[in-house]
Parts: C-alpha cells; structure tokens; sequence
RNA sequence: GGGAACGUGGUCUAGCUUGGUAUGAUUCUCGGUUCGGAACCGAGAGGUCUUGAGUUCAAACCUCAACGUUCCCA
C-alpha cells in the first residue's frame, strides 16, 4: 500500500473519522448557532441550549458578546489610543521603556534578558555623546590615549586581585569550553578591565619617565544581573562603557587626576545637558580595592530616584602591589605606582533621555541630536512646487552651512510628521507652506518650549545658529534647575524620612559616617542608601573643606560637621 | 533567596472556564481623494498560538516539564 505514504491503517481511519467528525461538529454548531441568534434576534430571548460538546447557546452568546464588545471598545478608543501612542511622562518608568523603542533608539526585544540592540537612530545619539568625553579625554594637558584591550581574562589573572574578585564573585560570565573541549583555564569576560590592563602596565611601566601613562577604552563588559534589568540603566551586557585608567609616580599626582577626572565628566555632563550631583561613597560602597570613590549622580524625574552615572577611584597602590607595577625613580629605587580609574556608561544616556523629556516624547540637546533641524514643507494641492522649491533651496543651504537637517518629503499629513520628529526629540522643526512662501517666511518651532517663531527665508542660517545654541543652554539651565529642587538640606530626620518616603527627593542629613549608624537609618525606609558626602566636604576637591557647627549625627546625635546624601536609588 | 502572574501576525489584544472556524485594532504594501497638529475610502500582505511531551478521533484551550518575560517580597 504505498499509496497511503507510510500511514497505517489506524492512522488512516482515525484521519477519516477526524474529519467526519469535524465536519458533522463544526457545521451543527454553525447552524445552531445561526438558529439561536437568529430566534434571538427576533424574539429577544435567550435560548439555552446543551449537548456535549457542541458550542451551547451560552457560549455562542459570550463570544458574540466578546466579539461587539471589542468592536464597539476599539472603535470608540480609536482616537485616544492614537493619541496615546506613549504612555504619559508622569507615568515614568513605562514612558521610559516605551520612548527608547518607539524613538528608534533600542530595540529590547533580543529573547536575552539585559541585552538589547542599539537602533540606528539610538546608536548616533550614543556616537555623538561619547564623541564629547573622547574630545575631553584626548585634549587634557597630559592626554589620555585610547586604546583596546581583550574582552577575556584567563581565571588566575582575574583571581589575583582577592577584593575585585569578592566584589564581582556573583556577577561574572565564565567561558568554560573551548568548541566541544573543557578548556584547562577558564576565562572570565570582563566585568570591568583592572585585571585585564594591569598585567600590561606592569610590562609597559620601568621608570618614572614613563609615567604619568594616561588610557582609556570604550568597550562592552558583562554583568550577570541577577534581577530586574532595565533597558540602559541595568543590563547584562554593558554595551558602552568608557573606563580610563591612569598610573602616577605619587600620590600628589594622583589626586591632582582625580581633580582632573572630574572636571571632565563635570564638562561632559553640561554638554549633554545632565544635570547631577557629585558624592563621595561611603566606605563600605566604595569600588573593591579603592582608597575612595567619588560618584556622580542624576536625579530622575517623577520617581527622583538616583541613578549613578559616572565613578572616579583613587586606586592608591592596591593594584600597583598586587600586579606588581612598578617603576624607578630619579633616585634610582623601584616604587609602586599610584594609579586612579574612572568610568562612564550608557546609564549616560538613561539620563539624558529621562532628564529631558515629556509626553510627547524626547527632547535632545542639540549637542547630541542626530538631527537637529528637520524641514517639512506644508503642501496643498496645485500648490506644491512653490513650497517645495523653498523647503529644497533652505535644506540645501542649511546643509552647506553645516547643519545636521532633514527634508522629510513623505506623502502623510503634516500633523503626523510633527507628532513623528517630536517622539524624536529633534531640537527644532521648519514648517513651510503656502503663506510662509508668500511672506518669505519660515516658521521655527521649538522642541523645548514649543514655541513658533517666524523668521525671514535669508536669515535662517544665521537664526537657526542662535537658536540652537539658546535651546542647547536653555534646556541645561531648566534641567538644571528641576533637579535641584529635588533635594533637602534638614537637620530633622524625620523631615527628611518623609521627603524620600513620598518621592520627592534625596535629602542631607548631619551624619557621623559610621557603618552602624548607616545601617540603622537606612533600615527606617525601604530602598533606602547612603549615597555619600557631598561635594563640598570631599577633601580631594576642596582645598578648605567647609564645615558645619552645631549639628549632630541625625543618628547617634554626636556632634558633626558634614551633612550626607541619603536617597533612594535605581 | 521566596512568592505570583503572563507568553496568540511587526505592535497591542479577544478567544482558554465548557477542546473542532484565530478576534479586533494598529503597522506595512498598492490604488484613489487629501494635507497649517496623529485625515479618509477601497484592496492586499502578515500566524511554528514560546518549545517539548502527555491525554484525545481532534489541543491556542486540559495535564506535566523546559525556556522566556514581568511584577511583588527579602
């Protein structure tokens, strides 16, 4: 029987009784249900009707129900899930996850937990950005150089340094075969490259001519986060992160890095328009194997919680002595080096996207801005060509005048291409229509302020140059001016308890600065953290370090004389 | 570490209780009318219902397992 393919007999009569089966079923419930709705439609009464597994009355009246119910829900919500095609800014965490895919920037949907794809759109934004700490990096006094180091550490590399290794012990990626063979020695894929770069230094360092050695790289590392990833701000595979690192003959030079270390990131956070505050950790969350760490932190807007954006460590001679870096003296004797390192990541970008935006979605600083000018001409019918010959003309000469500008020439309607560059986040649109034409005029808005402004045709370039430049610091000062409202400064524990507790805030309290007292505050509200000392009393950056009188450890009530940042964080 | 929920065209979603036909919208493509804040009409495209096993004549639906995602608590 080779006609059957294979099947036997049993298949064949249990494919045949199948079929009949489904066929009989499937065309009783069809008329059934005809009937039914039918007697329904014109009695008005509900029939009930049950055998087996025929659909009854009851079911084919729900799913008629269902079906007019969705029909009637989707039609009138139409309009407003149009309109609502981001969920609002006040609804934070949605507004975020939702504007980074819909503005083009990553696409999350990679079926790996914490690793997404940066989207063309996202990827110039990340370029731009990150061209701004290079700059900086490059152009100190003493350069930094980049350079590129491998991704693996071999296992006894990575284990030399005992307190790095504690720090990272649960969050590294081993690779442990090599194609189908176990490999002998296993390779960690770096969390954070200290362990890669030293057994270099030590290679490249053999006397005080050499140093100061300034590096960095921009490179991916791996964490495995345990739980809750987030798009940018807590993911497994960091695909941007910028880790200098630098190697001094004293100490002195040492913190005169630091001091340098933070101006930079102080100069890369206003171009990008962040605003942030700057805390010295407290000791027991400093980086494994630090003397100190100094962090920047960005308030977030409607959750005002932190988000830690930039570190900088002063390494002392930990590292020096565990990799054996050392180097010869003009005196001729063998020292260890000082070294410092400090790291930026694509967190760089979660604050940049959360600190500037709205319902409408994105607001960039033209600074980072792919585009920063988009042109979109307002046609009517039999009049296109005036306005296209003047949307044209101005793109043409916005472009040779340098800026980054778009045409957008697509046959939808207006309203819908506003809506499209606003999600955006482009600084400024050009409208052109009919009546700009006959005026000479262009029409400016702003994606800041929303504002309109008409200008004449011959000093856009002139015109869009200010502008930008007043969005651009426009937008750092009310940034700017936002965050600072979310934090208090109070002597009353209390106070400052409830300030955090309802969202509003981090809050600076009289604090000893001991571990206990931490821990004992930190119980009294959920999520709670020593952020650290603030700016002003961080003794690498102040020659006289203030100090307040009268007030007590809002704690142990000891007199002291520095307040701490306290807060919750991401 | 503990608990809960979810997985259906690119996106969102109905259906699962009670097994037999995959729902609607959006998006996308084509044609036409439009265009100063998400226009409209017509046609069309798009699905391994996460995966595997079990029960059954028959599984998106019931059972078990794996994987993935989300949320809550420590």
């Amino acid at each position: 029987m080779k006609l059957t393919l294979g099947l036997s007999n049993y298949n064949i009569l249990k494919l045949f009784i199948s079929l009949f089966l489904q066929i009989i079923f499937s065309n009783m419930r069809n008329f059934l249900t005809y009937v039914l709705l039918y007697e329904r439609s014109y009695s008005g009464r509900i029939f009930r009707f049950h055998w087996g597994n025929i659909m009854t009355s009851e079911k084919a009246e729900r799913k008629e129900n269902n079906m007019k119910s969705t029909k009637k829900a989707t039609k009138q919500s139409k309009k407003n899930q149009i309109e609502k095609g981001l969920p609002p800014f006040e609804n934070f965490s949605e507004w975020f996850n939702q504007v980074l895919f819909d503005a083009g920037i990553i696409d999350y949907r990679y079926n790996l937990k914490g690793c997404g794809v940066w989207l063309p759109y996202g990827f110039k934004i990340r370029q731009y950005s990150f061209q701004i700490i290079r700059d900086l990096l490059d152009n100190t006094p003493v350069p930094h150089d980049e350079m590129l180091f491998p991704l693996l550490i071999p296992e006894p590399q990575f284990m030399k340094e005992a307190e790095t290794v504690k720090g990272f012990e649960e969050e590294v990626y081993w690779v442990k075969d090599g194609g189908t063979k176990p490999l002998d020695i296993k390779l960690a894929l770096r969390p954070t490259s200290e362990t890669v770069m030293y057994p270099m230094a030590q290679l490249w360092i053999r006397s005080h001519q050499d140093l100061p050695l300034k590096t960095y790289q921009i490179v991916n590392t791996f964490r495995y986060e345990g739980k809750n990833t987030r798009p940018l701000i807590r993911v497994r595979e960091i695909t941007t992160f910028k880790e200098a690192h630098t190697y001094h003959a004293t100490a002195e030079e040492c913190e005169e890095q630091i001091r340098e270390a933070i101006q930079c990131y102080r100069s890369f956070f206003d171009a990008m328009g962040v605003p942030y505050v700057i805390s010295q950790r407290p000791k027991w969350d400093t980086f494994p194997g630090a003397n100190y760490t100094i962090a920047f932190d960005c308030i977030f807007p409607i959750t005002h919680k932190a988000l830690q954006i930039g570190t900088v460590h002063n390494l002392g001679q930990t590292f020096g002595k565990t990799f054996d870096i050392k180097y010869e003296t003009a005196e001729g004797k063998q020292e260890y080096v000082h070294q410092t390192c400090y790291g930026i990541s694509e967190r760089a970008i979660a604050a940049l996207v959360a600190s500037h935006g709205d319902d409408f979605g994105l607001k960039l600083p033209p600074r980072v801005a792919p585009i920063e000018v988009v042109i979109i001409p307002i046609l009517f019918k039999n009049k296109e060509k005036p306005v296209l010959d003047a949307a044209n003309s101005l793109f043409k000469s916005l472009k040779e005048a340098g800026f980054r500008v778009r045409i957008d020439l697509r046959e939808i309607s207006p309203g819908r291409k506003y809506f499209h560059w606003e999600l955006r986040g482009v600084p400024v649109r050009v409208e052109i229509g009919p009546r700009d034409v006959q005026k000479e005029n262009v029409c400016l808005v702003r994606r800041d302020t929303k504002e309109k402004i008409f200008i004449h045709q011959n000093n856009a370039v002139e015109e869009l140059r200010k502008l930008l430049n007043l969005i651009q610091s426009d937008m750092w000062k009310s940034a700017k001016k936002r965050h600072s409202d979310w934090n208090l400064r109070t002597n009353d524990l209390e106070e400052a308890l409830n300030f955090i507790d309802e969202g509003k805030g981090t809050a600076e309290i009289p604090f000893c600065g001991s571990e206990s007292c931490a821990a004992a505050v930190e119980q009294r509200l959920e999520g709670l953290k020593f952020l650290g000392i603030p700016e002003e009393y961080i003794p690498a950056l102040n020659e006289t370090i203030s100090s307040e009188k009268e007030i007590y450890c809002a704690h142990c009530m000891k007199p002291v004389t520095e307040y701490w940042r306290i807060g919750r964080t991401y």
